[in-house]
DNA sequence: GCCCTATGTTATAAAATTGTTATGATCAAC
DNA sequence: GTTGATCATAACAATTTTATAACATAGGGC
């Protein structure tokens, strides 16, 4: 994921160290929301889905450690960091807010370059757990060995030709996910080559000769999926 | 977002090439402008504010890494999706060119039919952003899953053609609300396309066979809506 | 209740998309 | 350079989706 797709979220009531820390996150590139108080904060968090939520625990409407637990409990921001600002010495917010779920804590006074690098430290995280392509995944009865370039399906080596193996394990990445067709050419040619229309087709058509008709799904309009 | 909207700044200091990418681009629709340094590129970008801006690295009086700079601290284009062109085997200038919040490049010589595929690819994260359909989504008993392109109405399984899934999901995006017959057309089947007057009914049709009747109401003279 | 118009319904035709096969190009290993 | 495997493409077939036309029906205004 590139800087610019990743969404930070800040959430304090003072005006000043808002602007403060948007201005240097900002000036990293990244994408940066803001919210004067907990209930706002939470609002917005559902609604940008941020990628990292810096949260000040002393606020007024909702303090940092209740919005926390909120978003936690959010769908779809499980996965969401959440770090939270604390005065030194203010122990007590930090277990409250580990036990909040928060993922980190930043100690005030914040000196830009100690918060940016520790939002990047952060974010690396989130980058490992991207598409993190595992040497050896287990789908069904099949075992995909990256390692090896080999297949086996049903106990049976099957050696697959480069184009064929990383589409098969692009769709098998995600069982029942739907990839476009756009999506497929994009990560198994890459942009730089332009194939025809029919490319995928015969690729799909050998995978389906060779792991097994039933696994690729076409949907119609769209692109394929694997199923078990 | 319809292609004729979407702006373009091409800033390279070739006239050939210039005119060339343009031609390019404007045959595929886009609306495409041109600069012919990094200052003059710089003072388009804040007056055209483009949706996405293609920078040569190597230019007189401003280069295309200040020039991106320059850009992605101006208020309002912080949304721009800048991609340079580089040389191939320019790696310094790639690097320097993320660290200055560049989305993407390009390396000469570029062939046209890369280019568009890659301005494609760029624009799709614009539209993407524009109205962010949730992957997956609940009405009521239905499950609407984008990812997977299905739907699970009371429990059971209904796969979709795409029409009827989109149509589904414009619905379902707004439950009670009601959709014109114009509004309707332009969603799902975009602005180019031109159907008969029955073409909607129809698709409601299968919809109220699929899903269930009681959920899509005609209102009469204006529309349909999806009610639980 | 009657008429008129908007919508519902169905079958069928058209269009779009994908499946399949054969063939030639490309590339790497020898 | 030759060989064999992989890959891309073209051409056609098969399939599915979508549009249309033609007629039926329903509901509001008079």
């Amino acid at each position: 994921m590139k800087k610019q797709d990743i969404r930070i979220l800040l959430v304090d009531d003072e005006p000043d160290i808002l602007e403060i820390l948007k201005y240097n996150l900002s000036s990293e590139g990244y994408q940066v929301s803001t919210a004067k108080n907990g209930v706002e904060g939470v609002e917005k968090a559902k609604k940008k889905k941020p990628h990292l939520i810096i949260l000040d625990v002393m606020m007024p409407e909702m303090d940092g450690i209740e919005a926390c637990e909120k978003i936690r409990h959010t769908d779809g921001l499980q996965d969401t960091i959440i770090t939270f600002l604390t005065a030194r010495g203010e122990d007590y917010s930090q277990v409250a807010g580990f036990d909040a779920g928060a993922d980190d804590y930043i100690t005030k006074p914040i000196k830009p370059k100690v918060l940016v690098s520790k939002v990047k430290s952060l974010l690396r995280r989130l980058k490992e757990k991207e598409d993190p392509q595992p040497e050896i995944k287990k789908v069904g009865k099949i075992v995909i060995n990256r390692e090896e370039y080999k297949v086996v399906n049903d106990g049976k080596e099957i050696i697959l030709p480069r184009k064929e193996f990383e589409l098969l394990s692009l769709l098998t990445s995600k069982p029942d996910k739907v990839f476009k067709r756009e999506v497929i050419l994009d990560k198994v040619w890459g942009q730089e080559v332009v194939v025809g229309g029919r490319t995928i087709d015969v690729h799909i058509r050998k995978l389906r000769e060779k792991i097994g008709d039933h696994h690729f799904k076409t949907v119609k309009g769209v692109g394929y999926k694997f199923v078990l």
